[in-house]
DNA sequence: AATGAATGAGGTTTCATTCAT
DNA sequence: GATGAATGAAACCTCATTCAT
């Protein structure tokens, strides 16, 4: 595929992630995908055989963004909290780098029926998870204490998302700015995680 | 409406709700609702003037299950950690016996866009959350320690909901059972919001 | 399916047997069936799953017209010439009632690649051939001559199908009146295929 | 037109006709023939104005190429019977070296709606039928009998059409070897046409 | 001259909703 | 009241044709 088209293909994938993000794969439309990335209906099928192929491929994508964002953690060598801090910090700025991708990638992490899983489910294989081995790490030094370390982290990169600013719709939440919400999550897991005898 | 009117709106609910939780609001088929409701397709209209409506009942209906669940533990007297426990049980149980509800509610709680954003979100604004009232109270009497109760309210909320055995499909969650993940969320919480100097 | 179900759908497959035989299967439109046939366009789908599926039923009932029609001829225990003219006449006939699918069948029969040949095969295996047991019982009975009678029976068949009037849009042929015809056919068929020594 | 050009055109119109033959007009696509000739899809548009236009041509090309095959019968001046065989033989042949255009040439003879009948017609127009030379001339030799002629013609090019190899998809026909065939019609053809009186 | 990316008309199919029975 | 046959808007997708390069 020619310089051109690629680039053309990651326009046309860039605005269909931001539909699927807003509306879902259902109630996103070709047509209208299409009409925003400036082209005709039939040239989407020029670079992607079915909607659902489209879908898939902006998944893909998320993966893709995802996975680069947590590249330099994984070389770095810094103490774990640093550490911790980098990964959380890695994603709110993908935030606002990439804002439909991080979006979609909560929605597949928190909608317990994803569409089309069988096919989405090994797309999110190759999703890297820093946190877990910072915190697999951790235990092993005995920095942190979890019995669970796999929940923890699932739960800590949960804490993340439904933090960032862009997924929390819900009138519900206070206005911290992302310095705050940063600072704030670190606290809980330091707290949850690290030795700490004396309670109640 | 006659009382066996209203039982037969509570059934198709029931089953609106299953096929809404299971596939979601655009892949369920008011036909399909009507024949396992065992009625006629055009009846369902008797009860609900649109697919929508149908929807949104269901929504009101989540919000009435989890408010009833959680009754019991307002009027409750007993220490705080103990509330807190019979929070996450009940949640826990509501899940055993209300399956489909608890799965509408989690896909609210966690997909940034619901689907009628503008009529939900007024729904759930009727949802009691005693976590906030018992997290507050704790910081009061100085039994947890939060800069931002509110959030930490949602965030033991969240925790609780992914650890729910059926809202977690990924593969990647370890295997534990409901009372040792409820023991898990616990210790977790009570880390992460107790006192606890020494760190690091 | 009810009565007037049934009714309504012999009337969409006349209709579509009535497109089908003009226009092919893919020029045919969905949309005009219905017009034509006086129903909304989705209604079509009440009777048929798809438009494949209303042609493969019309294709079944082009064998089953087929096969009303040779009924008479097989119970009759006439001289076998005279059956041999009452298959003929019945084709004619047929041809006058049941344009359509007689159409539909001489398509099958003279194109090579029919439209979805895995299953329109199956269909016409249970098309009755009286004309092969014709022939077969006169080579018996030593009043045709031919070594190869299956295929004497396929010729046969063929000059009557090209020589209905609705076959032959081809400038080519003479006016000859249903009788000439059937008279010429058979004229044909007894030199064909009778004992006859002296030639040239 | 240069004579490179012509070739590419002959070349193209060769492929088309192999599609066309295979999948009838609306299943063949313009892309596919290019990609199969070797060229670019546009570069059809200079050969060609429309699709419609290619498949006149290869109408155009049918005609041509029967023509071509009957020629050195017509020149002939053996024994009818003689040149009644080189028809069939050559037909035989033709099928051999150009079997899409026999193909086309059967799907046109023997379905009675075309595509583009008003175009398709005046082309045929054009093909030489020395069978009904031959059959003519035969009957004024009192060689052969018939009423009819030019119907006689067609049904004997009929049955040598039904009973080429590859024009019989359907499993009812015998396994004869070409020549087998052709005696077998040259016979029935004498019988069929040939004086004969006592019957039966 | 030759290309193939781009287009959009047109076709099939689904399904929420209506309404006559 | 209860039904389900009927509807048609709307969505996906194909492919002949155009045209800038």
């Amino acid at each position: 595929m020619s310089d051109l088209k690629l680039k053309k293909k990651e326009h046309i994938l860039d605005i269909a992630a931001k539909e699927f993000a807003d509306k879902g794969y259902d109630n996103s439309n070709i047509n209208e995908i299409a009409t925003l990335s400036g082209i005709g209906k039939g040239s989407i099928y020029l670079y992607f055989k079915t909607k659902k192929d489209l879908y898939l491929a902006t998944m893909e994508k998320v993966v893709e963004k995802i996975n680069e964002s947590s590249e330099e953690i994984e070389t770095n060598d810094g103490p774990l909290l640093e550490k911790l801090k980098m990964v959380i910090e890695s994603l709110f700025k993908l935030e606002e780098e990439s804002l439909p991708y991080i979006i979609l990638w909560s929605r597949y992490q928190f909608q317990n029926h994803p569409d089309f899983p069988d096919e989405v489910f090994p797309i999110f294989e190759k999703l890297k998870q820093p946190l877990c081995d910072i915190i697999e790490e951790g235990v092993k030094k005995k920095i942190f204490y979890t019995s669970h370390p796999t929940e923890s982290a699932y739960l800590i990169l949960s804490m993340v998302v439904l933090l960032l600013p862009s997924i929390q719709p819900k009138p519900f939440l206070g206005e911290l700015n992302s310095d705050e919400k940063i600072e704030y999550i670190l606290n809980f897991i330091k707290n949850g995680l690290t030795y700490c005898k004396d309670q109640e």
